[in-house]
DNA sequence: AAATACATGTAAGCGGTTACATGATTTA
DNA sequence: TAAATCATGTAACCGCTTACATGTATTT
Protein backbone atom coordinates (compact mmCIF):
# COMPACT_ATOMS: atom_id res chain seq x y z
CA UNK A 1 0.00 0.00 0.00
CA UNK A 2 1.23 3.41 -0.83
CA UNK A 3 -0.55 7.26 -1.19
CA UNK A 4 -1.33 6.19 -5.08
CA UNK A 5 -3.92 3.38 -3.83
CA UNK A 6 -5.09 5.32 -1.25
CA UNK A 7 -6.17 8.09 -3.40
CA UNK A 8 -7.29 5.87 -6.14
CA UNK A 9 -9.25 4.76 -2.94
CA UNK A 10 -11.41 7.71 -2.30
CA UNK A 11 -11.85 8.35 -6.25
CA UNK A 12 -13.36 5.41 -6.92
CA UNK A 13 -15.97 6.82 -4.14
CA UNK A 14 -16.46 10.34 -5.95
CA UNK A 15 -14.34 12.95 -7.74
CA UNK A 16 -12.07 14.74 -5.32
CA UNK A 17 -9.15 17.90 -5.53
CA UNK A 18 -6.19 16.91 -3.32
CA UNK A 19 -7.15 19.38 -0.92
CA UNK A 20 -10.27 17.43 -0.21
CA UNK A 21 -8.61 14.10 0.19
CA UNK A 22 -6.28 15.36 2.82
CA UNK A 23 -9.21 16.96 4.47
CA UNK A 24 -11.27 13.29 3.98
CA UNK A 25 -8.57 11.41 5.28
CA UNK A 26 -8.59 13.60 8.61
CA UNK A 27 -11.68 12.31 9.24
CA UNK A 28 -11.51 9.15 8.32
CA UNK A 29 -8.31 7.04 8.06
CA UNK A 30 -6.02 9.20 10.65
CA UNK A 31 -5.83 6.52 12.76
CA UNK A 32 -3.92 4.18 10.33
CA UNK A 33 -2.99 6.06 7.41
CA UNK A 34 -1.92 9.82 6.63
CA UNK A 35 -0.43 11.98 4.09
CA UNK A 36 1.48 15.34 3.45
CA UNK A 37 0.05 17.56 0.72
CA UNK A 38 3.77 17.31 -0.41
CA UNK A 39 3.23 13.62 -1.23
CA UNK A 40 -0.54 14.03 -2.72
CA UNK A 41 0.00 16.29 -5.05
CA UNK A 42 3.17 15.26 -6.63
CA UNK A 43 0.99 11.67 -6.50
CA UNK A 44 -1.49 13.39 -8.46
CA UNK A 45 0.15 14.67 -11.07
CA UNK A 46 1.97 11.44 -11.44
CA UNK A 47 -1.19 9.41 -12.06
CA UNK A 48 -2.53 12.37 -14.21
CA UNK A 49 0.58 11.12 -16.62
CA UNK A 50 -0.52 7.49 -16.12
CA UNK A 51 -3.83 7.77 -16.74
CA UNK A 52 -5.08 6.84 -13.89
CA UNK A 53 -7.43 10.05 -13.05
CA UNK A 54 -7.86 13.00 -15.31
CA UNK A 55 -8.05 16.81 -14.10
CA UNK A 56 -10.83 19.38 -13.95
CA UNK A 57 -10.42 22.55 -13.80
CA UNK A 58 -13.22 24.05 -11.79
CA UNK A 59 -13.78 27.83 -12.04
CA UNK A 60 -14.36 29.17 -7.81
CA UNK A 61 -15.36 33.03 -6.91
CA UNK A 62 -13.88 33.98 -3.54
CA UNK A 63 -11.13 30.72 -3.39
CA UNK A 64 -8.87 29.28 -5.48
CA UNK A 65 -9.89 27.15 -8.61
CA UNK A 66 -9.87 23.40 -8.09
CA UNK A 67 -8.25 20.73 -9.41
CA UNK A 68 -10.89 18.07 -9.54
CA UNK A 69 -9.80 14.32 -10.09
CA UNK A 70 -11.82 11.89 -12.01
CA UNK A 71 -10.98 7.87 -11.98
CA UNK A 72 -10.50 6.54 -14.91
CA UNK A 73 -11.31 2.92 -15.83
CA UNK A 74 -6.94 2.12 -16.15
CA UNK A 75 -7.56 4.24 -12.45
CA UNK A 76 -9.85 1.50 -11.77
CA UNK A 77 -8.08 -1.35 -12.95
CA UNK A 78 -5.23 -0.35 -10.86
CA UNK A 79 -7.20 -0.31 -7.76
CA UNK A 80 -8.62 -3.46 -8.10
CA UNK A 81 -5.12 -4.59 -8.85
CA UNK A 82 -4.08 -3.40 -5.92
CA UNK A 83 -6.76 -5.09 -3.75
CA UNK A 84 -5.42 -8.61 -5.23
CA UNK A 85 -1.98 -7.94 -4.21
CA UNK A 86 -0.17 -9.23 -1.05
CA UNK A 87 -0.80 -7.37 1.82
CA UNK A 88 1.80 -5.44 3.76
CA UNK A 89 2.03 -6.14 7.28
CA UNK A 90 0.94 -3.03 9.52
CA UNK A 91 3.28 -1.37 10.70
CA UNK A 92 3.29 0.69 14.07
CA UNK A 93 6.06 3.21 15.42
CA UNK A 94 5.86 4.46 18.90
CA UNK A 95 7.98 6.86 20.23
CA UNK A 96 6.04 6.87 23.70
CA UNK A 97 6.72 2.91 23.92
CA UNK A 98 10.57 3.06 23.25
CA UNK A 99 10.94 5.76 25.76
CA UNK A 100 8.77 3.59 27.81
CA UNK A 101 10.94 0.72 27.21
CA UNK A 102 14.34 2.79 27.99
CA UNK A 103 11.96 4.24 31.24
CA UNK A 104 14.92 3.39 33.70
CA UNK A 105 16.93 5.80 32.48
CA UNK A 106 15.33 8.95 33.42
CA UNK A 107 12.83 10.05 36.27
CA UNK A 108 9.19 9.06 36.65
CA UNK A 109 8.29 12.08 36.24
CA UNK A 110 8.91 11.84 32.82
CA UNK A 111 7.36 8.88 32.15
CA UNK A 112 4.13 10.08 34.03
CA UNK A 113 3.91 12.89 31.51
CA UNK A 114 4.50 10.49 28.48
CA UNK A 115 1.99 8.86 29.60
CA UNK A 116 -0.48 11.67 30.14
CA UNK A 117 0.41 13.27 26.95
CA UNK A 118 -0.16 9.82 25.08
CA UNK A 119 -3.46 9.14 27.05
CA UNK A 120 -4.47 12.75 26.02
CA UNK A 121 -3.63 12.38 22.56
CA UNK A 122 -6.07 9.14 22.41
CA UNK A 123 -8.66 11.02 24.32
CA UNK A 124 -8.80 13.18 21.43
CA UNK A 125 -9.22 10.74 18.87
CA UNK A 126 -11.60 8.44 20.78
CA UNK A 127 -13.99 11.74 20.52
CA UNK A 128 -12.97 12.39 17.32
CA UNK A 129 -13.50 8.71 15.93
CA UNK A 130 -17.54 9.37 18.14
CA UNK A 131 -18.02 12.16 16.35
CA UNK A 132 -17.68 10.84 13.08
CA UNK A 133 -19.75 7.87 13.73
CA UNK A 134 -22.11 10.05 15.03
CA UNK A 135 -21.94 12.26 11.95
CA UNK A 136 -21.99 9.42 9.56
CA UNK A 137 -25.08 6.65 10.62
CA UNK A 138 -25.27 5.34 7.27
CA UNK A 139 -21.31 4.53 6.55
CA UNK A 140 -21.32 1.01 4.47
CA UNK A 141 -20.29 -1.84 7.28
CA UNK A 142 -16.79 -2.30 6.34
CA UNK A 143 -15.63 1.51 7.22
CA UNK A 144 -17.49 0.97 10.56
CA UNK A 145 -15.37 -1.87 11.18
CA UNK A 146 -12.38 0.36 10.97
CA UNK A 147 -14.05 2.73 13.15
CA UNK A 148 -15.09 0.48 15.90
CA UNK A 149 -11.42 -0.72 15.07
CA UNK A 150 -10.25 2.69 16.46
CA UNK A 151 -12.38 3.19 19.49
CA UNK A 152 -12.14 -0.22 21.15
CA UNK A 153 -7.94 0.64 20.28
CA UNK A 154 -8.38 4.16 21.89
CA UNK A 155 -10.45 2.70 24.99
CA UNK A 156 -8.43 -0.26 25.86
CA UNK A 157 -5.25 1.87 25.59
CA UNK A 158 -6.69 4.98 28.06
CA UNK A 159 -7.95 2.54 30.32
CA UNK A 160 -4.50 0.55 30.21
CA UNK A 161 -2.57 4.06 30.70
CA UNK A 162 -4.89 5.49 33.41
CA UNK A 163 -4.26 2.03 35.51
CA UNK A 164 -0.63 2.27 35.10
CA UNK A 165 0.05 6.07 35.55
CA UNK A 166 -2.46 5.73 39.43
CA UNK A 167 0.05 2.99 40.35
CA UNK A 168 3.41 4.63 39.42
CA UNK A 169 1.87 7.72 41.65
CA UNK A 170 0.71 5.46 44.72
CA UNK A 171 4.17 4.03 44.25
CA UNK A 172 5.47 7.64 45.34
CA UNK A 173 2.30 8.05 48.35
CA UNK A 174 3.62 4.63 50.18
CA UNK A 175 7.01 6.55 50.36
CA UNK A 176 5.53 9.50 52.17
CA UNK B 1 12.90 9.70 17.54
CA UNK B 2 15.01 7.51 15.24
CA UNK B 3 16.92 4.37 14.77
CA UNK B 4 20.17 6.03 16.20
CA UNK B 5 18.03 7.11 19.01
CA UNK B 6 17.28 3.52 19.66
CA UNK B 7 20.43 2.12 19.18
CA UNK B 8 21.62 4.38 22.14
CA UNK B 9 19.09 2.77 24.09
CA UNK B 10 19.99 -0.58 23.86
CA UNK B 11 23.88 -0.20 24.26
CA UNK B 12 23.12 1.63 27.64
CA UNK B 13 22.19 -1.75 28.76
CA UNK B 14 25.03 -3.43 27.52
CA UNK B 15 27.65 -3.49 24.52
CA UNK B 16 26.31 -4.99 21.86
CA UNK B 17 27.05 -5.80 17.64
CA UNK B 18 24.54 -4.67 15.18
CA UNK B 19 23.46 -7.96 15.15
CA UNK B 20 22.57 -8.21 18.51
CA UNK B 21 20.92 -5.01 18.04
CA UNK B 22 18.86 -6.30 15.46
CA UNK B 23 17.98 -9.67 17.60
CA UNK B 24 17.17 -7.75 20.36
CA UNK B 25 14.52 -5.84 18.94
CA UNK B 26 12.92 -8.46 17.54
CA UNK B 27 12.11 -9.82 20.60
CA UNK B 28 11.58 -6.99 22.69
CA UNK B 29 10.29 -4.19 20.81
CA UNK B 30 9.17 -5.26 17.24
CA UNK B 31 5.55 -4.86 17.94
CA UNK B 32 5.98 -1.03 17.93
CA UNK B 33 9.73 -0.24 16.33
CA UNK B 34 11.70 -2.02 13.63
CA UNK B 35 14.64 -1.37 11.80
CA UNK B 36 16.78 -3.42 9.02
CA UNK B 37 20.57 -4.24 9.27
CA UNK B 38 21.17 -1.75 6.24
CA UNK B 39 19.58 0.84 8.81
CA UNK B 40 21.25 -0.12 12.06
CA UNK B 41 25.01 -0.94 10.79
CA UNK B 42 25.49 2.81 8.59
CA UNK B 43 24.21 3.93 11.57
CA UNK B 44 26.40 2.64 14.07
CA UNK B 45 29.28 3.74 11.68
CA UNK B 46 27.81 7.69 11.92
CA UNK B 47 27.58 7.07 15.47
CA UNK B 48 30.89 5.93 15.86
CA UNK B 49 31.97 8.85 14.13
CA UNK B 50 30.48 11.16 16.16
CA UNK B 51 31.59 9.35 19.24
CA UNK B 52 28.45 8.36 20.72
CA UNK B 53 29.76 4.81 20.49
CA UNK B 54 32.97 2.97 20.48
CA UNK B 55 34.06 0.06 18.38
CA UNK B 56 35.81 -3.23 20.17
CA UNK B 57 36.65 -5.65 17.40
CA UNK B 58 35.58 -9.26 19.30
CA UNK B 59 38.25 -12.08 17.95
CA UNK B 60 36.10 -15.24 17.20
CA UNK B 61 36.32 -18.86 16.18
CA UNK B 62 33.95 -20.67 13.83
CA UNK B 63 31.74 -17.66 13.54
CA UNK B 64 32.91 -14.05 11.88
CA UNK B 65 34.66 -11.93 13.75
CA UNK B 66 32.00 -8.92 15.85
CA UNK B 67 31.86 -5.38 16.36
CA UNK B 68 30.93 -4.84 19.91
CA UNK B 69 29.65 -1.00 20.42
CA UNK B 70 30.48 0.53 23.93
CA UNK B 71 28.48 3.45 24.82
CA UNK B 72 30.75 6.29 25.87
CA UNK B 73 30.09 9.37 28.01
CA UNK B 74 28.94 11.81 25.05
CA UNK B 75 26.64 9.12 23.80
CA UNK B 76 24.69 8.36 26.86
CA UNK B 77 24.05 12.55 27.42
CA UNK B 78 22.70 11.86 23.67
CA UNK B 79 20.58 9.53 24.92
CA UNK B 80 19.26 11.65 28.07
CA UNK B 81 19.09 14.61 25.44
CA UNK B 82 16.63 12.70 23.16
CA UNK B 83 14.44 11.99 25.95
CA UNK B 84 14.26 15.13 27.03
CA UNK B 85 13.39 16.52 23.81
CA UNK B 86 9.36 16.67 22.50
CA UNK B 87 7.71 13.48 21.89
CA UNK B 88 6.84 12.43 18.28
CA UNK B 89 3.31 11.08 18.09
CA UNK B 90 2.85 7.47 17.54
CA UNK B 91 2.29 6.14 14.14
CA UNK B 92 0.34 3.42 12.46
CA UNK B 93 0.27 2.18 8.68
CA UNK B 94 -2.41 -0.41 7.96
CA UNK B 95 -3.05 -1.86 4.69
CA UNK B 96 -4.75 -4.48 6.10
CA UNK B 97 -7.65 -1.28 7.50
CA UNK B 98 -7.21 0.58 4.44
CA UNK B 99 -8.32 -2.58 2.52
CA UNK B 100 -11.18 -2.69 4.55
CA UNK B 101 -12.33 0.83 4.37
CA UNK B 102 -11.99 0.41 0.68
CA UNK B 103 -14.04 -3.07 1.30
CA UNK B 104 -17.34 -2.28 -0.76
CA UNK B 105 -15.13 -2.63 -4.14
CA UNK B 106 -13.93 -6.03 -3.37
CA UNK B 107 -15.65 -9.46 -2.69
CA UNK B 108 -16.09 -10.40 0.95
CA UNK B 109 -13.85 -13.59 0.04
CA UNK B 110 -11.05 -11.25 -0.04
CA UNK B 111 -12.08 -9.45 3.39
CA UNK B 112 -12.51 -12.68 5.26
CA UNK B 113 -9.24 -13.33 3.79
CA UNK B 114 -7.69 -10.32 5.28
CA UNK B 115 -8.97 -10.55 8.48
CA UNK B 116 -7.88 -14.20 8.77
CA UNK B 117 -4.83 -13.43 8.07
CA UNK B 118 -4.84 -10.26 10.26
CA UNK B 119 -5.75 -12.09 12.70
CA UNK B 120 -3.29 -15.00 12.63
CA UNK B 121 0.02 -11.88 12.88
CA UNK B 122 -2.00 -10.86 15.92
CA UNK B 123 -2.04 -14.43 17.16
CA UNK B 124 1.50 -15.08 16.49
CA UNK B 125 2.54 -11.67 18.00
CA UNK B 126 0.39 -12.40 21.14
CA UNK B 127 2.56 -16.03 21.59
CA UNK B 128 5.71 -14.52 20.94
CA UNK B 129 4.77 -11.78 23.62
CA UNK B 130 3.60 -14.51 26.15
CA UNK B 131 7.22 -16.07 25.48
CA UNK B 132 8.97 -13.05 26.31
CA UNK B 133 6.66 -12.45 29.07
CA UNK B 134 7.23 -16.07 30.35
CA UNK B 135 11.19 -16.03 29.82
CA UNK B 136 12.37 -12.71 31.70
CA UNK B 137 10.09 -12.21 34.72
CA UNK B 138 12.39 -9.76 35.82
CA UNK B 139 12.46 -7.09 33.66
CA UNK B 140 11.96 -4.17 35.04
CA UNK B 141 8.47 -2.34 35.18
CA UNK B 142 8.65 -0.01 32.58
CA UNK B 143 9.60 -2.55 30.21
CA UNK B 144 6.64 -4.68 31.73
CA UNK B 145 4.13 -1.90 30.42
CA UNK B 146 5.06 -2.11 27.00
CA UNK B 147 4.64 -6.02 26.77
CA UNK B 148 1.02 -5.29 28.53
CA UNK B 149 0.60 -2.80 26.14
CA UNK B 150 1.33 -5.44 22.74
CA UNK B 151 -0.47 -8.26 24.93
CA UNK B 152 -3.37 -6.01 25.38
CA UNK B 153 -3.88 -4.72 21.70
CA UNK B 154 -3.46 -8.04 20.29
CA UNK B 155 -6.13 -9.58 22.31
CA UNK B 156 -8.44 -7.22 21.84
CA UNK B 157 -8.14 -6.89 18.24
CA UNK B 158 -7.87 -10.91 18.31
CA UNK B 159 -11.53 -10.94 19.66
CA UNK B 160 -12.83 -7.79 17.55
CA UNK B 161 -11.68 -9.95 14.43
CA UNK B 162 -13.45 -12.81 15.21
CA UNK B 163 -16.74 -11.19 16.08
CA UNK B 164 -16.37 -9.92 12.81
CA UNK B 165 -15.13 -12.39 10.52
CA UNK B 166 -18.26 -14.23 12.42
CA UNK B 167 -20.95 -11.99 11.63
CA UNK B 168 -19.73 -11.77 7.59
CA UNK B 169 -19.80 -15.74 7.74
CA UNK B 170 -23.58 -15.73 9.14
CA UNK B 171 -24.64 -13.01 6.86
CA UNK B 172 -23.61 -15.73 3.93
CA UNK B 173 -25.70 -18.29 5.71
CA UNK B 174 -28.78 -16.80 6.32
CA UNK B 175 -28.89 -16.01 2.46
CA UNK B 176 -28.99 -20.02 2.15
C1' DA C 1 22.31 -30.35 -1.08
C1' DA C 2 19.90 -26.64 0.66
C1' DA C 3 18.71 -23.67 4.12
C1' DT C 4 19.54 -21.24 8.29
C1' DA C 5 22.45 -18.89 11.73
C1' DC C 6 26.21 -16.04 12.39
C1' DA C 7 28.24 -11.52 10.99
C1' DT C 8 29.22 -7.10 8.37
C1' DG C 9 28.72 -3.91 4.99
C1' DT C 10 27.34 -0.85 0.75
C1' DA C 11 24.78 1.30 -3.15
C1' DA C 12 20.71 2.45 -5.38
C1' DG C 13 16.55 3.88 -4.93
C1' DC C 14 11.96 4.86 -2.81
C1' DG C 15 8.60 7.12 -0.55
C1' DG C 16 7.91 10.10 1.71
C1' DT C 17 8.40 14.99 5.01
C1' DT C 18 9.45 19.81 5.77
C1' DA C 19 9.64 24.13 4.40
C1' DC C 20 8.73 27.45 1.37
C1' DA C 21 6.07 30.31 -2.15
C1' DT C 22 1.63 32.40 -3.53
C1' DG C 23 -2.70 34.66 -2.68
C1' DA C 24 -7.75 35.72 -1.74
C1' DT C 25 -11.30 35.45 1.84
C1' DT C 26 -13.13 34.86 6.22
C1' DT C 27 -13.13 34.54 11.13
C1' DA C 28 -11.38 35.64 15.83
C1' DT D 1 -4.57 42.67 12.53
C1' DA D 2 -3.46 38.23 13.07
C1' DA D 3 -4.72 33.72 12.18
C1' DA D 4 -7.22 30.29 9.91
C1' DT D 5 -9.46 28.28 5.67
C1' DC D 6 -9.24 27.40 0.97
C1' DA D 7 -6.10 25.82 -2.70
C1' DT D 8 -1.91 24.31 -5.36
C1' DG D 9 2.63 23.35 -6.05
C1' DT D 10 7.92 22.50 -5.79
C1' DA D 11 12.67 21.62 -4.12
C1' DA D 12 15.66 19.92 -0.87
C1' DC D 13 16.35 16.65 2.00
C1' DC D 14 15.86 12.47 5.05
C1' DG D 15 15.58 8.11 6.74
C1' DC D 16 15.03 4.32 5.61
C1' DT D 17 14.34 -0.48 2.62
C1' DT D 18 15.86 -3.74 -0.73
C1' DA D 19 19.10 -6.12 -2.85
C1' DC D 20 23.44 -7.52 -3.25
C1' DA D 21 28.22 -9.16 -1.86
C1' DT D 22 31.06 -12.17 1.18
C1' DG D 23 32.07 -16.26 3.88
C1' DT D 24 32.06 -20.07 7.61
C1' DA D 25 29.55 -23.43 10.38
C1' DT D 26 25.67 -25.83 11.51
C1' DT D 27 21.26 -27.83 10.91
C1' DT D 28 17.64 -30.01 8.03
Amino acid sequence: MNIQNVILGFLFEEPMSGYDIKRIMEVSVAHFFDASFGAIYPALKRMEKEGFVKKEIIQQEGKPNKNLFVITDKGKEEFIEYLESPINPTIMRSDFLIRLFFGKFTKKENIIKWMENEKKHLEQELENLLEVQKSSPDTDKYKKITIEYGLEYSKMTIILLEAKIKLLKEEDQERL
